[in-house]
DNA sequence: GGAGCGGTGGGGAAAAGTGGGGAATCATCT
DNA sequence: AGATGATTCCCCACTTTTCCCCACCGCTCC
């Protein structure tokens, strides 16, 4: 199945909905059902997981051992903020209040969402800006990740 | 199974009842029976298991010989909280004085309920925002859990 | 210019959370 | 043994939130 990829500017209406792009739904594998994880990113985003890509995920994380400290802080930081979010009718998801705030989105806001191969990135458009600005540029990041074979 | 997940807010009332969130519920499997095995956390927190999940560790306890101190000393730690608890009509299980104390809270309060993969844990808030505030940041976290392969 | 698709907005029904009353059970005290 | 009191459990009722459905607008592509 092709990865998500591209952008939009969508808004969050006053419900805290927010249409997934269509060029993104029809990357959509017939095994998420419609449905995404949204769970809090590792940067200050929400990251949509669709549910079949989701399950390896949790697969990998029933693997750690509950019983070391670390396993555990990590499990609950994960999966405090995952939510199964359904597409309604119209092809929207409805993004949890706290997800919105930790992203520094609130109904009403427009959100930069992006593909981003095994997921979707929703950003504060300005917040990403600011995120770019205290990285390395693409150039070398190309150079490092992908220079070696 | 999928696994527990999302967080919510929700009171205990004067009785000491507390509403299991309805998306918790629906990731419960039918061999749990409607019931949860409450027993202390291993932070200062309640632990919910699944009925079918506790028997499950039960079975890795018994694996333990009860002729070494350490372990009879964990077993007893661990039982000595443990309780059966089956969902009323409503979603909601009625906790046991003690653990509530154990995890700061009171009747009346709010508590904080997350999903964590194969059990749901009840902290206070401020309990909570405490503990994270003594951990290393997320992002860190996930890269030494996860990162590799 | 019309048809179809993608995004936007809102109203009503169903579900989830909250609170309390009353019966049944167990314990203690007279 | 019976009565009193506390505790637990089950049921009913209310309020709020969520979800589902319908309708509208605008753009693009025939």
């Amino acid at each position: 199945m092709a990865g998500f990829k591209g952008q939009a500017e969508n808004t969050i209406d006053g419900k805290g909905r927010m249409p997934v792009p269509a060029k993104m739904r029809r990357s959509l594998s017939p095994d998420a059902k419609e449905t995404f994880v949204a769970t809090r990113g590792l940067e200050r985003c929400v990251f949509l997981y669709p549910l079949d890509t989701w399950e390896e995920i949790e697969d990998r994380m029933r693997e750690k051992n509950q019983f070391v400290a670390e396993n555990r802080a990590f499990t609950r930081s994960l999966l405090r903020w995952a939510e199964e979010l359904t597409l309604d009718g119209q092809g929207r998801i409805s993004l949890p209040r706290p997800l919105l705030e930790f992203a520094g989105l609130e109904p009403g806001d427009k959100a930069l969402v992006m593909g981003a191969l095994d997921r979707i990135e929703v950003w504060n458009g300005t917040a990403f800006d600011d995120h770019l600005n205290g990285q390395d540029d693409y150039e070398s990041l190309a150079e490092r990740v992908m220079g070696e074979i």
